[in-house]
DNA sequence: GTCTATAACGTGATAGAC
DNA sequence: GTCTATCACGTTATAGAC
């Protein structure tokens, strides 16, 4: 049969099996402690097959960083440019979104930023994230609010850090965490869940604390 | 002169010359990335003397790992158990010690995190921080709040959880939230200055969310 | 204790048969 | 496209002179 593979199929390709395997590994022990050979054994190929289809580790590594940072990132540079939704709107949606997608990976934040530490950050220029995060939508309706006097006027760094840091933090120090509060996996997920709740609502209750 | 070093001298040991550059290069790249030549170099000394003090790389880094362990959580650990200040002091104790501390030494909590991440945790089990915290004099002023209607009652570990992420997360975060923001680093400093201030006014207002 | 030289090994990458 | 075999190199660790 030489009909053309339907999108289906991409995933049983070599190529994707390798990338979907590149994924795994890198995010789980990042770029310096994985070796090639692990990436081949989790693909279920050849080592060889790695370098011919992606010529090095290196490259191989680019393109799963620049996908893991897209996909993490698109979520909230989506909601902050949509001018239909409130402030508060926004709030419930990304960080809901967010928790929803890091229970499913939740090695993907650690894996961002212990890569980001050493890394002559080239790669991230080329996510134009940049200003649309402080040009957004999201970035006007705050202004506005603390003009009308409805929340205490921080920079919207300050913000976007306590957003972040409330919903993704967990995820990051999990192994501290289940350490220190002697909390078993299951457990863990039930708390994160929780936070799906309370974190809108302790957002909102620092915006306004002063 | 055969008198004893004296404990101001110790610094200039080799063998504490070879810790100290272990600590600053480890911390920098992870263990996986960093290489015993690196160590050496930025020891000023032979690469065998590495060998000779310490046996291997991975003795070395387990004896980097414990210590920067133990510094990090002491302070938390202590002042939980200190049963002298109110609740609401603690929590302005800590943030603002931890803030100072992060200051001076940005990359440990990202070094702690993502070595924790592969590591088969025997190392922290022998910190005995585990239980420390759970049955601090905290932890009971935290369950008396909580019966006297002085904050909403959630579980012990989301306060942990969100205290440190406050204060930890954007030391963790910050090659991202640099981009994002669009922030240099003096800049950036100046926002944990900032956040001195603001971080126990608003977990205060978190505490009472609900 | 400190050095140089080198051994022993692991890892990324490729050549070449199929 | 896929495999086996192997090269080339960097890195950890040690032997042995000083």
């Amino acid at each position: 049969m030489a009909v053309k593979k339907v999108k289906k199929e991409l995933d049983t390709t070599t190529e994707a099996k390798i990338k979907a395997a590149a994924r795994v590994v890198f995010h789980k022990k990042g770029f310096a402690a994985t070796r090639t050979r692990d990436i081949a054994e989790e693909a279920g190929i050849n080592l060889a097959l790695l370098n011919y289809y992606f010529r090095s580790k290196e490259k191989l590594f680019d393109i799963i960083m620049l996908e893991t940072m897209q996909g993490f990132l698109k979520s909230i540079a989506m909601e902050f440019n949509n001018d239909k939704t409130t402030l508060e709107k926004k709030i419930e949606i990304i960080s809901s979104a967010y928790i929803d997608l890091l229970i499913v990976e939740p090695q993907v934040p650690l894996f961002i930023m212990s890569e980001l530490r050493s890394n002559p950050n080239e790669l991230l220029q080329n996510l134009n994230t940049k200003q649309i995060i402080m040009n957004s939508a999201f970035a006007v309706q705050y202004q506005q609010a603390i003009k009308q006097g409805k929340i205490a006027p921080q920079h919207i760094l300050h913000f976007i850090m306590n957003l972040m840091a409330l919903t993704v933090f967990p995820f990051v120090a999990s192994p501290m965490l289940k350490i220190i509060g002697d909390v078993k996996d299951e457990h863990f997920g039930k708390l994160m869940v929780e936070r799906k709740k309370m974190i809108p609502i302790w957002i909102k209750a620092m915006m306004k604390a002063k």
